[in-house]
DNA sequence: TTTCATTACTAAATCGATTTAGTATTTATA
DNA sequence: TATAAATACTAAATCGATTTAGTAATGAAA
């Protein structure tokens, strides 16, 4: 019942620890065929499983990379936590998630724990509010990339979508269409929430463009809880615009549940178009018009680039990426001819 | 910037390494105050963090567990998934997950690959093909947890729902409100697959108790992509039933699909309930009548039943928890007077 | 005054691999 | 024939902690 280890091996084969060492990492180079044959049969006869751990403390490296997400809940994470874990397993490496729930004590902790555990690398959906610790990681060189978020005074790889791109996608489409009174609903704006202002910056800056009027009621900034309470009371004092723009899933989930419970006819009385892939987008009644963004290239780029960087632990020049968003028309927003 | 070891700090701090180890471990009972902050200066200044891979090696125990899921899709698994993250992060525990696609192959190479990483115990969505594996963990006495579905030649603990009851729930309802052509769709029946067999075995049952007819054309088994066709293939001969369970999220979603492409009204033409909870069933046109898995508890109940596992290593008496599905009363079903 | 306990530590073994430096044997080359 | 090179291994150090057995100093009890 207790464990078999390399030792056993080499006693049942009649060769040396180092040998069955050499056997297990394929340098067979200057080994006898005999001596191969007997290792195997040896391994097979014990069924003996490797010591990953100790083969770590010795390789300093452990095949496991740390992922550290402000809140799985969205699409977004999960989805690139797909991307990621399929990169990873192809190259055997393991992944450990932690949630930081937008916590920056939490998040600092799972950092501390993740680095003690010894994983190669970091991926970080950042709360944004650690950049003493990020910039430490930077200076140590530990391998780093940010995702959905960037902390801009730390200099990271980041893979980000072109949030500003994705406001105007909207805007634009809107404003084609006949629309003039649009809004925007988001969580409330923190300045070190990097994409929450870019769509923000961008809505506005289009709405300029277009030379559509900037009105301040349209502009829902509060917690997802109160977002329906907000939108009833523009609603109920006939103030609501005639489209909505939804930064995520998640405000887009509230900002449905005030249309349903409201009896709002989309798109006739209010339009929708919202960032993030929902999974009902088309089966929805109307379909809903969207903006998506490439999750699956962002966790495979964010992977890849943590693996450049485990790679050659030096000399690395941090880049970051902007992934265009992908305008995805359906039935939310009507051609406006009034 | 090399590593620092225990070593440095109990050089700095001028005891031997064994106190430096006490100390980490909380073990001050012969060890005198000025010692104690010695020894904590001497961390701070040196800024140590613990190497977690070599004490495991020591301890034997890494404080992480290994999930081997056959579908992160589900909403099911991402949901029981994060139960099961939550109850391991109040331990100090962490989670590798690994999807094995409901491959067997996969399933296997996972397993090894966990335990080689000398996980403490492994919580498996089972492929359900891999009964000799299975079985040979049971024996060594690993820790081992089965969730959605069992095996039931291996006695292990297993958490699943009462998917006769499930089934049955929604037989009850939808007969009740005068529906006599009930269909069901699912994926494939595959024996090993259990709760599918369970759910449509209840199906089945609940339509005899009933005295409702069991027509074959009535039942749905074939794969996720080609439920559509094979709706739409019954809905144009005409033989489309006026009720339709769908036995999972996945399944539902098709059912949704071939709705909206056939423009069927629901639930005038076609009532639904499916089992899983779908993030937009109350938002849905019409709000979706659904019946729900305890997926919290479930995955509390597993994390609890592995940790009792990794804490007393011998006599554990295994046992199979049926949790029961919650009927969700929405609006995808009508009272029928016909 | 001797003996025993208690306190406050430490030296060395250990966990299970990898790796370096080295040995012994055979083969090839000068 | 002597030497160098290639082959097929092994002993021992190492990774960075934990842990066991032990030591030295002090105080209390007999």
């Amino acid at each position: 019942m207790k464990k078999v280890t390399m030792a056993d091996v080499a006693k049942l084969a009649d060769v040396s620890k180092s040998t069955v060492s050499q056997y297990l990492n394929k340098r067979y180079e200057y080994m006898s065929e005999e001596t191969r044959k007997r290792i195997a049969m040896a391994i097979k006869e014990l069924g003996y499983q490797p010591n990953i751990i100790a083969r770590s403390l010795k390789q300093k490296t452990t095949m496991t990379i740390g992922v550290v997400v402000f809140n799985i809940m969205h699409m977004l994470t999960t989805q690139v936590l797909h991307a990621i874990e399929e990169e990873c397993q192809e190259r055997g490496f393991h992944v450990i998630v932690s949630n930081s729930d937008d916590d920056p004590e939490k998040e600092k902790k799972y950092i501390e724990m993740l680095r003690a555990k010894q994983v190669d690398g970091l991926i970080i959906f950042p709360t944004g509010k650690n950049a003493d610790i990020y910039q430490k990681l930077l200076e140590e060189r530990f391998p780093l990339v940010f995702v959905d978020r960037m902390v801009p005074e730390v200099k990271a790889d980041a893979v980000l979508l072109d949030n500003q791109k994705a406001a105007e996608l909207a805007v634009e489409y809107f404003a084609e269409r006949g629309y003039e009174h649009i809004g925007i609903v988001t969580p409330p704006l923190v300045s070190h929430i990097v994409p929450r202002m870019e769509r923000i910056e961008g809505f506005r800056q289009a709405l300029v463009k277009k030379g559509l009027p900037v009105v301040d009621d349209y502009f829902i900034t509060t917690e997802i809880p109160r977002i329906q309470k907000e939108l009833t009371r523009l609603y109920e004092s006939g103030r609501l615009p005639e489209a909505l723009f939804a930064i995520n899933d998640l405000t887009l989930m509230e900002v449905l549940y005030f249309i349903k419970g409201n009896h709002i006819n989309t798109p006739d009385e209010l339009a929708i178009i919202s960032i993030d892939d929902v999974p009902f987008a088309h089966v929805y009644t109307p379909t809903l018009t969207t903006i998506s963004q490439p999750t699956f290239a962002m966790g495979k780029k964010a992977a890849e680039r943590l693996f450049l960087q485990i790679a050659k632990k030096s000399e690395h020049q941090p880049q970051v990426f902007r992934f265009s968003p992908t305008f995805i028309e359906r039935g939310s927003v009507k051609e406006k001819t009034s």
